[in-house]
DNA sequence: AACCTTTTCGAAAAGGTTTTCGTTTGCAGC
DNA sequence: GCTGCAAACGAAAACCTTTTCGAAAAGGTT
């Protein structure tokens, strides 16, 4: 005959269940349980209990409903295949990961529509802002439409400057490089990169030239090899060099997987690296650069870095505070075997 | 002086909006927009331009919070980084973005700890289920405390055989590999693969042993070569195998990168790939297995496609539809150069 | 014009939490 | 014993959508 309140079963505890298994109204409950409100300490200690008791978890969507604040970030990526969206994605989740904020993650693969049908999605869950990571650093459109959240553009900045864009430094990287070789007393160098189309591939160059011409020198043949990112093209390219040009002493690659195909051409070729040449490779893939022969100095971009940038910025702007609309983070260089002074 | 609706400003419509601006109530509003119910044509068009007007979406969570049904999952890996998260990570996003459900990603890093954690979260925002998804296919411990939804696990499979766990058919895959190198008339075969400590070393060790042992053959030295999962344990594996067996003719590798490893000793070696030796890798890495020298032939397993099989699987288990509680997922043989008739 | 049927629409409740504000309780001081 | 005050607590509204059920309107028949 008893009317003690019930343990619910078969459904996730309430609020409500609290309270009663308190024997205390749900206004109280709530406060005990974030800590708001006067409420005395052996009541909020039974609370406590009890909502420990019936594992209660606070409804995160009635919560949304109310506050209008919903603690979720949808994450719009172009393409998750690239090895490029991975790292990212994992420095932004990270740095959401700390707080109280969850990540939808979406894939739209490049397609316009998909992205837009996904943004609606996103928009109806209430999200309280929004990432979009691209695959290549060329400038992409800004997302179609009025948005009500803040957005935060990571890797390929939005072609509207009045965006939040956080990008990579490619000139700096291609900087890095040169002045590394330069520093290992590397004077005819070469540069053999990617697709001329890609904006990364251009700015890595303009970099390099930069870095040449402060020394007074000019990479071979004045412009880069342009080709494509893998490995094929670095071994094509890699004998071209070697025939034009039997004096070089370094190539600065565009991608790890070009400086493994001209690793392997040297090889080849019976050329010494590092002794006679030494090569770097640019965006420091460790399952490619830790395992060539020799292992390769590469240009690390800290991409996850970039998306831990890209979260707390877009953090700071859900919040209102100010940060600077855009910025650009610096690369680092990886020494490994492939790069030494000349001797 | 005029009463008519207007139109909010600074802030995402509602369906109290949208009824306003057609002059119907919110639930005859609701009614039009979802097509259930009875509305006479012209009045839902009204409603329907007027949703249109102030580009309306239903606030998702109001939907979640009423009918139970949230249309979101939780996704919770164990490691981003690896490669194999990746793909099945695509299939599942894949799988749901198809429908009306959103994807929660998590990153536990492998951390019980923070794994919880995330659970906990994922819960309160009232995911309709999960999805746990493994680096390793060596079953792990099932999700700690009672979880209210469906939960599946991909990869790496649950410890509890009542869960529902797709996975890779590592034995298949072993079979495979060595039933394509007796087509190719090879007979002494030997195996380089990665760490025993991996289930999936020894069960694809496995299916070798009985692929060989069905054509009445063993593997040379009737066991694997053990090491590790990278080129450097192929490069120092094939110079043993080789040295030891002179006669081999055929080298099954755990992995692309160890077969890469192999294929560069065999070249330094002098020896003859396709030719005099067959090699094939596994995973089917696109970026090392199609662009090694020659390009390998290697075992795809489709995680993509098994990452789509969980989502499926999951929606299943929600709806309350009734699919195998388990299922094993075949891979395929993807033939490249590293393989042929001997001549 | 009265009556019946069918169609269309609206009022209200439900879902779980937070917040506001009013009410109660306990206690000190006179 | 009464007043005044602070602390503790609870009732109710708000957030937005969906669904149920009853009411009203429309249309047709006698």
């Amino acid at each position: 005959m008893s009317t003690e309140p019930e343990i619910p079963v078969n459904r996730a505890a309430t609020l409500t269940d609290v309270a009663k298994l308190a024997g205390v109204s749900v206004a109280t409950a709530s406060k005990a349980i974030n800590g708001r409100g006067d409420v005395r300490a052996a009541t909020r200690q039974r609370v406590l209990e009890a909502a420990e008791m019936l594992s209660f978890a606070p409804n995160a969507l009635a919560r949304g409903l109310l506050g209008g604040r919903t603690g979720t970030v949808g994450l719009l990526t172009s393409d998750l295949e690239g090895r490029f969206s991975i790292p990212i994605l994992m420095g932004a989740e990270d740095a959401f990961g700390a707080g109280q904020v969850s990540v939808f993650l979406c894939d739209a693969r490049g397609d316009a529509i998909r992205e837009r049908y996904h943004v609606r999605a996103l928009l109806s869950r209430r999200v309280d802002g929004l990432i979009v990571v691209g695959s290549r650093t060329d400038p992409r459109p800004p997302l179609a439409g009025p948005i009500p959240v803040p957005v935060v553009y990571v890797y390929a900045p939005s072609a509207n400057p009045d965006d939040i864009s956080i990008t990579v430094d490619n000139v700096g990287g291609g900087r890095l490089a040169i002045e590394h070789l330069l520093a290992c007393g590397r004077r005819h160098i070469a540069h053999i990169t990617g697709d001329a189309g890609y904006q990364a591939a251009r700015d890595r160059a303009d970099g390099a030239r930069a870095a040449l011409a402060d020394a007074g020198l000019t990479m071979l043949d004045g412009k880069p090899y342009y080709g494509s990112w893998d490995e094929t093209w670095g071994r094509a390219a890699a004998h071209i060099v070697v025939e034009r040009h039997p004096e070089v002493d370094a190539i600065f690659c565009g991608s790890d997987q070009i400086a493994r195909g001209v690793l392997e051409t040297l090889r080849d070729l019976g050329r010494d690296v590092p002794g006679s040449i030494s090569v770097t490779g640019f965006d420091n893939w460790e399952a490619v650069a830790a395992h060539s022969r020799p292992r390769l100095t590469s240009i690390d971009m800290n991409l996850e870095q970039l998306g831990a940038a890209a979260g707390r910025r877009l953090f700071a702007a859900i919040d209102g505070g100010d940060l600077p609309r855009s910025d650009q983070y610096p690369g680092r260089l990886v020494m490994r075997d492939s790069t030494a002074p000349a001797q």
